[in-house]
DNA sequence: GCCAACGTTGGC
DNA sequence: GCCAACGTTGGC
């Protein structure tokens, strides 16, 4: 049998930062930053999952509440400069800023939206992103990549 | 500023 | 290994 080739989408996570502590005008500022302080297991083994080139859904938490940008990863987990102990980092960069802010409120207005992790597991940092869920937050943010 | 959700810690 | 107490996150 043939093999047939399945066109593979880009993984995509989502993550999140108190725009007091680190906006995403930062991270367009600094060109590229390691994203520290994860203190969480479950957060930690996404980051460990992530790959070069995955994608990740910048929020604002706290203030805000929304989905300004897209970055991405450019290097994958290492260890957290900022610990002693096993706490991973990866490195992300700036992608594109999203044209129009996809709030909180807009997500939980969304039905086809309602398993999100952002929603469901509200404290978790770092979660993973289904590709249906990239494909529609992209369109409500009137943003291709 | 309050509080719900929930992960972590520590006594037993 | 259970569970109460505690601390933190983050929405409201």
């Amino acid at each position: 049998m043939a093999a047939v080739k399945s066109k593979v989408e880009r993984r995509a996570w989502l993550v999140k930062s108190e725009p007091s502590v680190y906006p995403w005008n930062q991270l367009v500022a600094d060109g590229v930053t390691l994203w520290d302080g994860v203190r969480n297991y479950e957060a930690r083994n996404h980051l460990r999952s992530m790959k070069k080139g995955d994608l990740a859904l910048f929020y604002h938490s706290n203030e805000g509440k929304e989905l300004v940008g897209i970055a991405k990863v450019v290097k994958t987990a290492y260890a957290d400069p900022t610990s002693d102990e096993d706490w991973s980092v990866v490195d992300f960069a700036p992608v594109k800023k999203l044209k129009v802010p996809v709030t909180l409120a807009a997500i939980k207005a969304e039905p086809r939206l309602a398993e999100m992790l952002l929603v469901k597991r509200s404290r978790l940092s770092v979660v993973p992103v289904l590709p249906s869920e990239l494909r529609l937050l992209l369109e409500m943010a009137e943003t291709k990549l």
